[in-house]
RNA sequence: GGGCCGGUAGUCUAGUGGUUAUGACGCUGCCUUUACAAGGCAGAGGCCGCAAGUUCGAAUCUUGCCCGGCCCACCA
């Protein structure tokens, strides 16, 4: 009896870290730095290293991965480099939670001490997840080579930042206005817009009495925000509401704070609304500010950046934000001017989308980055690209649309990249320093070389006292460099980056397109004039089996490190290769799924082991019965189909026809009318027949291994390498030739699969052993050229043709 | 309020005009037949969200509605 060559009766998790540690021994995915091939690059995501890989961002990697090794078979000279972001807020807010301080109460020294000490700690955690999933990043090593392993923190990779702020600021992208800003309390910086996120909360409308001047009538106006009364620029109705007509070009009268205010109509004021009349100040919310901006009213800003009051709220002043409520409320009871108080429906509350903290509108200076007047420019750009999903394109394009100012990139933290400025303290004159270095103006004097600096002094009036800027950069204004910044702009090897750009690929969540997505665009077009990306992939969200979102507080969270302990890469791998339909939104996850995805890859390994009994010919047959024709084509259309859609990012749709071919057509059927002729033990088959059996079973068996390379590395490497001795991801992707998908026998797979399927019924009602024999069969006409493997398998005594299968046991 | 997506068996899912609606998990029963019991075979389980329309024919196309998810938007 021939013995299989794969040992072990089912693939075992313990392979995985067998294959791993060869890896590691010698990694074979760098990038080749002296190749001729074409370059695929990769701009992968940056995951923040504090923070463990959730099963989101394993789910991306994995399938990133998957192009990527599908690349590389189709002989490109992949660039898929790691990077780590550990610039930003959630640095410093990881700092404040351990070390238990308000960074803002330290001095920037002592806060940034606190953000390295916790960089330091910061287990490579991720990193590790990242391995064990087989994920096959060029390097795992820091360096700034080619497919290095960078951190958004490397004076390198702030330097680019800086270079890029300079480049800007050079050619008058970049201002500094004062203008209100959503501002974070929590965060104590300035918000981008793209920083907001909205919550439903509950407040209550109080309900105040107004005096009206000129009749001495009362008005009832309900407001969520009566701190803000000091800051009041016009009481407004509906024009249509009938109940205030009169009072059109009066004055109404803040109660306490006296102030005098016109009473107007508006169309914003909705008549079911609280009392039908309602007060605008500056600023409640973002309407509030395009109201004082439409009617030209001077704003006062009643709230510091600290959430407290200022002196714009009189007796108010120094409070802060709910206790200035609470106080002024107080005193409008001892006076009965409070008339009700009705908690509100839960109305959509514009937060901070790190702190949670509700936004204020502030008014401060910051620099700002013109996108506005580019509106029209990014959406050629988001049309130029390739989305996959195609429709995912329209994310970006409503985004674009509801730009309405500019971005502002300047921040008032401390672990982030620095604003590259200097200040004459004697004229104010703006230094901006040379580029290609990489500068922290709040510790460093400006560098020779600067613009506006002439010998150690300030051009303009001599001073030689210099203020450095304090400000850092939002993050994005860091993350929409990182395919520059892998491509090599604006350093060595010089034009890397020029034969090499655009990007070929930027994978991305759809939740940042607003952000990531956008300003990379944005900001690298402002740069080099060009779009940075060639294709674009969006992945969606990972939810529960039930669609509902995954959540530490739900408890529906699924954690990848238990994914790997219980199953290991394999199962969660070509899960997430079926699970991942490009039309479809979001997907869904489960242990249940992934161990069900286990098994097929124990089909596969116990069909490698049966033809493992069955070495291939020397050469290949000089003909192919029937059935392994039909075997080849089979499997070339599934290859076809395959290389197509790998191309297009789609691995779902192949991924499922090869599990039903593998479990369906292959395993069940080709392989139950092959055993006879493969064994041959009885001597019924010529030596060629045999022989046609076996190169057909080893031939689908390498195909098939090859199409799934890419989404299951581990299983298909350690097969191929015991049957075949070689790496199977450094061969080619399976192409099939025109010759064998032309083949069209006169049969197909359905009529196989009914005659087999009604044969083994037959004999299974009559409780017969499916290897019992039967007295005759007829078959129809098209099954002919199968005639010997069908009588083989099935042990008919007598052979008939009729026009349907009629089976006598 | 606007946009996108979805609604098919207990759960999840395939199916974009054509016999009897796919598969998985779960459930019931049977089977150790030389790759596979982490297997094989058989079975139960469906107003294909609702309604109207187009059509010889609709899970599939159109329209309206209902429900769920996500995104966007200025509400006192």
């Amino acid at each position: 009896m021939t013995e299989p060559r794969l040992k072990g009766k089912r693939w075992d998790t313990e392979f995985e870290g067998k294959l791993r540690r060869r890896w590691k021994a010698r990694w074979p995915y760098g990038f080749e730095q002296k190749s001729k091939k074409p370059v695929y690059s990769i701009d992968t995501p940056p995951p923040y290293v504090n923070t463990p890989v959730h099963i989101g961002q394993a789910t991306t990697y994995v399938m990133m991965d998957m192009f990527a090794r599908f690349r590389r078979m189709t002989g490109h000279n992949v660039l898929f480099p790691l990077g780590l972001d550990r610039n930003g807020l959630p640095i410093e807010m990881a700092a404040e939670k351990k070390y238990n301080v308000k960074l803002t109460s330290l001095t920037r020294a002592k806060a940034m001490q606190l953000c390295r000490s916790i960089l330091k700690e910061a287990s490579m955690a991720s990193v590790d997840s990242f391995f064990r999933l087989g994920v096959s990043f060029n390097s795992w090593k820091k360096g700034t080579g080619i497919g290095g392993l960078y951190e958004t923190d490397s004076p390198d990779y702030r330097a680019l930042t800086q270079e890029t702020f300079i480049d800007m600021w050079n050619k008058g992208i970049i201002y500094e206005d004062e203008r209100v800003n959503n501002f974070c309390p929590g965060c104590q910086t300035t918000l981008a817009d793209a920083e907001i996120d909205y919550e439903n909360r509950r407040g209550f409308y109080y309900h105040i009495r107004f005096k009206v001047k000129e009749t001495g009538e009362d008005i009832i106006i309900a407001t969520t925000r009566p701190e803000l009364v000091c800051t009041i620029g016009m009481v407004i109705y509906n024009p249509d509401d009938d109940r205030y007509k009169h009072l059109e070009g009066k004055t109404a009268i803040a109660p306490i704070f006296g102030k005098h205010v016109k009473i107007r109509a508006h169309p914003s004021a909705e008549i079911e609304r609280g009392t039908g009349i309602m007060m605008v100040c500056s600023f409640g919310d973002l309407a509030d500010i395009r109201f004082f901006r439409e009617m030209d009213i001077e704003p006062v800003i009643a709230i510091n950046k600290d959430g407290t009051m200022n002196e714009n709220a009189g007796f108010l002043q120094g409070m802060t934000i709910e206790e200035a409520r609470a106080r002024y409320l107080e005193e409008l009871e001892k006076l009965g001017l409070v008339i009700d108080k009705e908690p509100t429906h839960e109305h959509r509350t514009p937060v901070c989308e790190r702190s949670k903290d509700a936004i204020e509108f502030i008014s401060m200076k910051e620099y700002y980055v013109k996108q506005v007047e580019f509106k029209r420019d990014m959406k050629r750009l988001a049309r130029k690209m390739d989305f996959f999903a195609p429709k995912s394109r329209q994310i970006l394009l409503d985004w674009i649309d509801s730009v309405s100012i500019d971005w502002p990139i300047s921040r008032r933290r401390y672990y982030a990249t620095e604003v590259p400025i200097w200040y004459c303290k004697g004229c104010g004159q703006v230094i901006v320093p040379p580029k290609g270095k990489y500068y922290r103006p709040w510790l460093e004097p400006p560098p020779p070389g600067s613009a506006g600096l002439s010998r150690g002094k300030c051009s303009k009036c001599g001073s030689s006292g210099f203020r450095g800027e304090e400000r850092v950069f939002d993050t994005w204004f860091d993350s929409s460099i990182s395919p520059l910044y892998i491509l090599k702009y604006s350093r060595p090897p010089l034009g890397f980056f020029s034969r090499n750009q655009p990007c070929s690929l930027r994978p991305q969540g759809k939740e940042i397109v607003r952000t990531w997505l956008y300003y990379t665009v944005l900001k690298d077009w402002l740069l080099t004039g060009k779009c940075i990306f060639k294709d674009v992939w969006i992945n969606y969200h990972i939810v529960d089996e039930r669609g509902k979102k995954m959540s530490k507080r739900t408890g529906n969270a699924i954690d990848p490190k238990e994914v790997l302990d219980r199953f290991g890469a394999e199962p969660f791998r070509l899960w997430a290769a079926i699970e991942g339909n490009l039309e479809k939104t979001d997907f869904r996850c489960s242990f249940d799924r992934i161990e069900g995805a286990g098994k097929t890859l124990t089909k596969l390994w116990n069909i490698a082991r049966f033809i493992s009994m069955f070495p291939p010919p020397k050469r290949k047959p000089g003909m192919l019965c029937p059935l392994d024709e039909w075997a080849l084509a089979e499997i070339g259309k599934i290859a076809a189909y395959a290389r197509d859609r790998y191309n297009k990012y789609d691995f779902h749709n192949p991924a499922t026809k090869m599990k039903n071919f593998l479990w369906e057509a292959f395993a069940s059927h080709y392989l139950e009318l092959v055993k006879n002729r493969a064994y041959n033990q009885d001597g019924r088959f010529t030596r060629e027949e045999q022989d046609s059996a076996r190169f057909t079973l080893n031939s689908v068996l390498d195909q098939l291994l090859l199409l799934l390379a890419p989404i299951v590395p581990f299983i298909t490497a350690t097969i191929f390498m015991d049957l075949r001795g070689a790496d199977i991801h450094s061969q080619p992707f399976p192409k099939p030739d025109a010759k064998t998908l032309k083949k069209r026998p006169g049969f197909g797979t359905k009529d196989i699969m009914e005659l087999n399927g009604m044969v083994w019924k037959a004999k299974k009602d009559k409780g017969l052993s499916l290897k019992s024999g039967m007295k005759e069969l007829c078959l129809p006409r098209k099954l002919k050229p199968l005639e010997t493997d069908i009588v083989a398998t099935h042990k008919a005594e007598k052979l008939s043709y009729g026009k349907a299968v009629r089976i006598r046991l």
